[in-house]
DNA sequence: GACCATTCGACGAAATTAGTCGAAATAAAT
DNA sequence: ATTTATTTCGACTAATTTCGTCGAATGGTC
């Protein structure tokens, strides 16, 4: 038997599909009843409306390139590996989040200040993450930073900011040195000579 | 000034990206009238309904097949190398078209009638291409059929009839190998020894 | 000006959809 | 066994959306 939580959290894996596939409009509350095998009252058992199924599965899209983030990442690789990995998991997630948001970027227009307030709970413990490493690696020595919580920010934000087409299309070959080049720019003031 | 056919076909061009993302029913004549920057009624009046509209986005899908088909062929190549560009070309769009008809699937349970007689017509066509293919080789002296329209249909339709997830998910190195074995089984029985 | 081709916004009838309601089924508790 | 709480569902409605129409406006050509 399935709990309260893990029927929820079904639904929603099924939402997920079809809201990045057709955006939040053109999604509809019978059609995430009909793929998750449930009646459509069902689906207002569990959560109040629409929008609230769709808060829900942004969250998720988060949550997931959370989990990405802290999967790619060996904890014996030394300060300078994690940087990169970092990035490359950012710069590889980035291309999936930005195609959900295109989805439903017609949608929304204006008011999507639940979603900003996602991002910004994820940013902030992505922004933790990032200045973790950057603190191990002034304690290695490997580092040399003042304001390790001031850098974090900055080098979070100057990756959220980073264009995506930078990127796209860039064969698999070539990424590995265009993203060399771009953590050399990013972080040759942080890297200790 | 643009004559009335282009204006049809820029309009075509239009609907044709909003249907393959969108599929038949999810696809508004808003929409396309809006990407396509004119008003509704103007798209009313060059098509006579969004059936008619759609019917020529999948005669043009398919047309643009065979019109990569005929780009994809060299009029220098040996029969042989012709015989294999053509079942590149065919499996490559394959994951085009596969993707095109799975956007839409949804919306026609059945009546599917017009996009089959659009689909005739085409196979209809390639196997022309195929038996000039067989026809020239068997002038060539490389090839030893001896009906060559037969020998046309059977290898269109058993390229048609193959499974595409046969191909999904190859890597592009493992591609070339895999041709060659499928080409190997398909016209073994033609090539002369 | 008269004529044709083309464009358009506004409108209505029909279809779709978000959300509700009451009830049925199922499990848990007494 | 009977009550109670949890979970499921189809049918319904009010509000929205959408296809296709209508009549008019625009602009070019004779």
């Amino acid at each position: 038997m399935l709990d309260k939580d893990e029927v929820k959290e079904a639904i929603v894996n099924v939402a997920r599909h079809i809201f990045s596939r057709f955006g939040f409009r053109k999604t509809t509350m019978d059609e995430i009843a009909i793929a998750s095998r449930k009646g459509k009252s069902s689906i207002y058992y569990y959560f109040a409306s629409k929008e609230e199924i769709f808060q829900a599965v942004v969250e998720k899209e988060a949550e997931i390139f959370k989990q990405e983030l802290i999967k790619a990442t060996n904890p014996n690789d030394t300060p300078a590996q994690k940087l990169k990995t970092h990035v490359l998991v950012r710069m590889r997630s980035m291309e999936k989040l930005a195609n959900f948001y295109s989805a439903i970027k017609d949608d929304f227009l204006g008011h999507l200040d639940f979603i900003e307030k996602i991002r910004k709970k994820y940013d902030q413990e992505e922004i933790q993450m990032m200045e973790s490493i950057l603190v191990e690696g002034v304690e290695n020595g490997m580092f040399e930073i003042d304001d390790t919580s001031l850098a974090a920010i900055a080098i979070v934000t100057a990756l959220k900011g980073m264009e995506i087409p930078l990127f796209w299309g860039v064969e698999e070959k070539d990424l590995e040195s265009r993203l060399d080049h771009l953590i050399h720019i990013l972080f040759h003031g942080v890297m200790k000579r």
